[in-house]
DNA sequence: TATGGACCTTCCAGCGTTGGGAAGGTCAAG
DNA sequence: CTTGACCTTCCCAACGCTGGAAGGTCCATA
């Protein structure tokens, strides 16, 4: 099938699977014309492509996977390991997003939102008030 | 005092200075030689931008935040408007990743990650298996 | 057969926020 | 006079696409 249909049957963009194809993540066939031809392997992969992106995995991370997904011996801890690094990252951005988020949440309460210039949001990014380390 | 001391003063990359200029954040002078010079008001606006952008504020933000903090008759509740539009971003990005994080970690404790190949990470990622949506 | 439109191709450029490095000017110390 | 630390501008890379331009292909219809 042509890039269209694929790009239907798996929910990625038509771009994104040229550009999955230019960083060889993918290797379909070419039509006499020239057209890419995708196969159901095709499909497979790229529906695992679009499944681990959405759980936020680099394309490196992807990349590797995908190596795993096609190595009929690979071992199960190999695979754990990719996920369990992207866990540790995932777990740290959290971490860093909750840090973000209450300090920020702590000015926004503090701030009567009203006609008037006086703010602690402004007084805490200028270093003028507690509450904001670094 | 030269770019030098204020990257240190600020904690910010001389790099990252420049370019705050190049964007028309902060706008030094410049002495007889071409080096930018820089004075207590533009270190204020430097470390404003430095523990803005450590709260996660975009830089288009960021200009909003600044403008406004040089503005004496502003509004507070303009300020507030800003943080709590960028709260609710950071909230919806923890949202997202702790979704990613539930459906990983299912995966992640589900794999025996020994040296046999068989991998319910994998299984998921391919579609083959429940706990995997879009 | 001609035309139109939907598809496909490649190539180039840009997003945001730096970081790295080249090539070269300036300044202070020895 | 040299050395080395600083400064300047400019260009390229990163991430993972996304948009658009210019042009080829295919199929249906007039």
């Amino acid at each position: 099938m042509n890039i269209g249909e694929a790009a239907a049957r798996t929910g990625l963009p038509a771009k994104t699977i040229r550009y999955y194809e230019e960083i060889r993540l993918i290797q379909p066939h070419r039509a006499e014309n020239g057209y890419r031809s995708f196969d159901e392997k095709d499909l497979h992969k790229l529906s695992f492509l679009a499944r681990a992106r959405a759980l936020g995995f680099s394309i490196e991370d992807c990349r590797m996977l995908l190596a795993l997904y096609e190595d009929e011996t690979r071992a199960s801890a190999d695979v754990k390991r990719v996920a369990e690094g992207h866990l540790k990252r995932i777990d740290q951005k959290i971490a860093d997003l909750e840090a973000m988020r209450a300090t920020l949440s702590e000015l926004v309460e503090a701030c009567a939102g009203d006609h008037r210039p006086d703010c602690p949001i402004l007084k805490g990014l200028s270093g003028q008030s507690a509450g904001l380390q670094g």
